[in-house]
DNA sequence: GCTAGAGCAGAGGT
DNA sequence: AACCTCTGCTCTAG
């Protein structure tokens, strides 16, 4: 009787066909503004996140035209561009278009790799070096690296994964800044993916507003995976950055590099 | 306030 | 770490 009962009842013919196009992506997140808390310690068995807002709406709008200007993303894999926009990889033999634009900043000489993909990380951008200082003052940490996925819209996702832990420093959080669009976000406890315990530790599901900041404290990553699902109705982008302290002497041997 | 169809979200197999 | 299929839930028009 809920909710959207009231809602409707509530709106004006106009305002309810505003809904249909891009207002409902507005109202929803002035409304998570507005009940945006500035801390939140979230914490589970082996989960310890802090979330806060880094930006404020002006700061996170500026950040965020300057980072699409700015950055390039990859879009092809050993070396070959492809026509398409959006990066392939190689899931149970076949071919698939990454769903998502990724990206890798960060000093000199680093790397970062997954699924056998080795990314170079490209020399900071002033933008990227402005928002990399805000994360270190409000943490008290500092980041070598930050990957960069770009969703277009709520169809662009990323399935449950960790952070590969042979290259991080486990001492360092990994800090994810978010831009544009509100997205959810999920933490799942590996004993909870099969079978049996699949009951025992729930999902910790989450809002990451538009310049929020969510530190993945050590263990988070350790037992926990995360992932962005689809969101259909959501229609806007949205750019996470997610900063990290990468160990040199850890890196895996790459052969091929983007 | 109820019902049925459409569309979406989540889980498992590949 | 991707898609496809299946299942169950929610939304919404009538």
């Amino acid at each position: 009787m809920d909710k959207f009962v009231t809602r409707q009842r509530k709106r004006s013919a106009v305002e309810a066909d505003e809904w249909k196009t891009e207002e409902p992506f507005k109202k929803y997140k002035e409304e998570c503004e507005v009940e945006e808390e500035f801390l939140q310690k979230i914490e589970a068995e082996g989960l310890d996140c802090d979330y806060s807002l880094l930006f404020d709406k002006e700061e996170g709008d500026h950040l965020f035209n300057q980072l699409e200007e700015e950055l390039e993303y990859f879009t092809g894999i050993e070396g070959t561009f492809l026509s398409c926009d959006k990066a392939k990889l190689q899931v149970y033999g076949k071919s698939y278009s990454v769903p998502r634009k990724q990206a890798t900043y960060g000093d000199e000489g680093l790397m970062y790799s997954f699924s056998g993909v080795h990314l170079l990380a490209k020399p900071w951008t002033p933008t990227l070096e402005h928002i990399r200082d805000a994360v270190t003052k409000a943490t008290g940490h500092t980041f070598n690296f930050v990957l960069i996925n770009r969703y277009n819209d709520g169809h662009d996702h990323i399935g449950e994964h960790r952070d590969d832990e042979r290259e991080l420093d486990p001492a360092c959080p990994i800090a994810s800044v978010s831009l544009g669009a509100v997205r959810d976000f999920i933490f799942r406890h590996k004993d909870a993916r099969t079978g049996s315990s699949k009951l025992q530790i729930k999902p910790v599901k989450l809002e990451l507003a538009h310049g929020s900041l969510l530190l993945m404290n050590y263990p988070t990553n350790t037992y926990w995976y995360h992932s962005l699902p689809v969101r259909k109705k959501v229609k806007m982008p949205r750019i996470n950055l997610t900063f990290r302290r990468i160990v040199k002497n850890r890196q895996k041997t790459g052969i091929k590099l983007v």
